[in-house]
DNA sequence: ATGGGTCCT
DNA sequence: AGGACCC
């Protein structure tokens, strides 16, 4: 038998991400309730609006009559969003290989980081070394967060901290080791009672713990994890070389806690706790680089370090150890563990098993008869704690997509108006990425729902029709291109009458096209330089418009401090390019917003440009754009109009800004007498 | 439900 | 191409 390598993942999530990115954006929204939305929905909302009763996914309406002083902020725009979600991301995988999961989760698989920390201390954490965070034990139970969304856990209401939890001094280290004690009394006396019951029950599934599984339980598994193995021993070549093994961490799932004065402390303790202080130490970067606060798990896979996250939220983090870990999921709907969907839920709410517990008195032969080889022998583990997957650090995208959703859209005309608002929204974010990473799409792909279809949709694809160089900026032409090979596609395809309630555009099939540029690093800050109103620094590409002048703004005034960081990620501006009509007099052409790159450096920024549709308020508009006051916004804002529409931002057109972004006062940048305290304020003045 | 993504079959 | 899963 092979064992598989002891692994410590983090899981880490950004909570109310959406809200807290506006929150960030808009500092004076603080400590109001605010939701964000998207068409109709309330998509989220920070937890002042929680408190209130709103919730995620919920409908505008009730969470306005449920919170009557709720700021709504259309979010429908998730261009911010991607830039604070990149920020991030490029902060966490300084402590790992990081695996993104939607924009605001991540797995970190922090084994390596740990090696080398253990390594460093002669294999064992020094002696002053504690738990980061709250170590989780069994008297928390969790319960659904979320009635749409049964996989979202959280503590119970009114349930104070895990008696773990981390305190200072030699005091809470002597109580420690009481309730150690005091709690491996308790769990030698659970394990009696286990043994008892397992004599009781059939050998069927039955058995309590990896290390009791029959062999072809262990068989299915081994080979999953050889499977894994292999998958990434050829992503990572330079690893080649045998990779050094120990006893998994997996073969305690299930087992008491087992820790004594005399006794040398379990592995996991070791590799658990540094994985926790890297995981504080992750959490606080972020937070002092982009402002977000985040929470996490911490475990042995990539299973538990998720699930245990919702413990202890929406600021502070939950160490799972392994021993706790058969409790910890027992009660759980067998919905919440990650895996298991609607369908497969489905699937064995028809066996009569709704919980983990009910899970694991099915056999193996059972659930591989019935959900197929894979899924039985996936769910058998997971339902025990039980995750071989390793985390696969994330990649360049694999596909681009845009998307409408709508009432109904019967007729040509629609189909041709919905087209050609995505068309340049994918066809901007297509030159977006070549210019990132200089890769381009050779595949379009459309993909539509029918109205009554319920969630089913239906899809085709073509070449991409984007045959020329993609180093300019997008134009009408690529744009019509578009537009003109998803309708044949979809004229193909939707033969007769049609009511479409969702068109889909993406981009796929993307190749590397040859040395990309450098990526932005995240750094200290920087004064930025540049720009200037009146024509200097900037050039537009608007179509049908070729003199166009630049004005900036800066999204929280031009003489503003900041502290140890805090905005940095998504710090913004904001620019007004203006045009130069026939007759002489100025006219908009668009606003957009930019990121400041954190790290010092001469860059050319490309910023898309909107203009608000008709139906909305200009006011409106420019107070989302800019970050103003909420008071300013206008909370009907999202109804506006014939509250189905497509859209309420076009795009028009690019700006490319230089930037000059310069350190200042380097050697002042925290890190000052090693106390850990200081807050060396960083003043900035900008000049635009 | 939104507006995205991923991987597997 | 479709279907499952994730957020």
């Amino acid at each position: 038998m092979v064992a598989r390598k002891a692994r410590t993942t983090l899981w880490c999530v950004v909570r109310a991400f959406y809200a807290q990115a506006e929150e960030l954006r808009n500092p004076q929204l603080a400590g109001k309730p605010i939701g964000v939305t998207q068409k109709y929905l309330i998509v989220t909302c920070n937890y002042p609006a929680r408190a209130a009763g709103v919730g995620k996914l919920m409908g505008i309406s009730e969470g306005l009559r449920r919170c009557p002083s709720l700021v709504l902020i259309p979010g429908e725009d998730l261009t911010p969003y991607r830039a604070a979600s990149k920020a991030i991301s490029a902060v966490l995988q300084r402590f790992g290989p990081a695996q993104r999961l939607g924009m605001d989760e991540l797995f970190v698989d922090a084994t390596q980081e740990v090696e080398a920390r253990l390594r460093a201390w002669g294999g064992r954490p020094p002696p002053g070394l504690t738990w980061c965070g709250h170590l989780h034990s069994g008297s928390a139970p969790l319960i659904a967060d979320s009635r749409h969304r049964p996989q979202d856990l959280r503590a119970p209401p009114g349930k104070s901290a895990g008696r773990h939890e981390q305190r200072q001094g030699q005091e809470a280290k002597q109580e420690q080791q009481q309730q150690r004690q005091q709690q491996q009394v308790q769990q030698v006396q659970q394990q009696q009672h286990q043994q008892q019951q397992q004599q009781l029950e059939s050998q069927e599934g039955r058995a309590e713990g990896w290390q009791l599984e029959d062999e072809r339980v262990l068989e299915a598994f081994e080979q999953q994890q050889q499977e894994q193995e292999q998958r990434q021993q050829q992503q990572q070549q330079q690893h080649q070389q045998q990779q050094h093994r120990e006893v998994a961490d997996d073969a305690l799932l299930g087992q008491p806690w087992q820790v004594s004065a005399t006794q040398q402390p379990a592995a996991w303790v070791a590799r658990l706790m540094v994985g926790s202080a890297i995981a504080q130490e992750a959490r606080a970067a972020v937070k002092a680089e982009t402002g977000f606060r985040s929470s996490a798990g911490i475990a042995c896979n990539k299973l538990l370090a998720k699930l245990v996250s919702g413990v202890h939220k929406p600021d502070d983090q939950t160490i799972l150890p392994p021993p706790e870990a058969w409790a910890f999921l027992e009660p759980l709907p067998v919905r919440a563990l990650p895996g298991i969907g609607y369908k497969l839920a489905q699937q064995l709410a028809q066996l009569g098993v709704a919980t983990v517990a009910e899970l694991r008195r099915v056999s193996l032969q059972r659930l591989t008869a019935t959900l197929g080889e894979s899924q039985g022998a996936m769910v058998h583990g997971l339902c025990r704690g039980l995750d071989p997957s390793l985390v696969r650090p994330s990649t360049a995208p694999k596909s681009i997509t845009v998307e409408d959703s709508f009432a109904g859209c019967a007729t040509w005309e629609a189909v041709r108006a919905v087209l050609q608002v995505l068309a340049p929204d994918l066809l901007a974010r297509i030159h977006e990425e070549w210019h990132e990473r200089r890769r381009r799409p050779h595949t379009l792909t459309v993909r539509w729902r029918s109205k009554g279809a319920g969630w089913q949709r239906a899809g085709a694809s073509v070449p991409m029709p984007l045959p020329g160089p993609l180093a300019g900026p997008p134009g009408q032409k690529e744009a019509d291109a578009l537009v003109r090979a998803a309708l044949g596609l979809l004229r193909q395809q939707l033969r007769g009458s049609f009511d479409l309630s969702l068109i889909n555009l993406g981009a796929t099939n993307i190749k590397d096209e040859g040395p990309g540029p450098g990526a932005f690093d995240t750094g200290a800050f920087a004064r930025l330089l540049g720009g200037g109103g009146g024509g200097g620094g900037g050039s537009a590409v608007i179509p049908g418009c070729d003199t166009a002048y630049c004005k900036f703004e800066m999204v929280a005034g031009e003489d503003w401090q900041l502290l140890d960081g805090m905005e940095s990620g998504i710090t913004q501006v904001v620019v007004s390019v203006y045009g130069v009509d026939a007759w002489g007099r100025d006219v908009i052409q668009g606003y957009g917003s930019m990121h400041l790159p954190t790290c010092p450096g001469r860059y050319e920024l490309k910023v898309r440009l909107y203009k608000p549709r008709s139906a909305s308020p200009l006011q409106a508009f420019l107070s989302w754009l800019s970050g103003m006051p909420a008071e300013f916004a206008d909370h009907r804002f999202p109804a506006y109009g014939s509250g189905r529409e497509v859209t309420r931002v076009a795009s028009g057109g690019w700006v490319t800004v230089a930037v000059n972004m310069l350190t200042k006062d380097m050697g002042s940048f925290g890190y000052v007498d090693g106390s850990g305290r200081d807050q060396a304020p960083c003043s900035r003045v900008v000049q635009l």
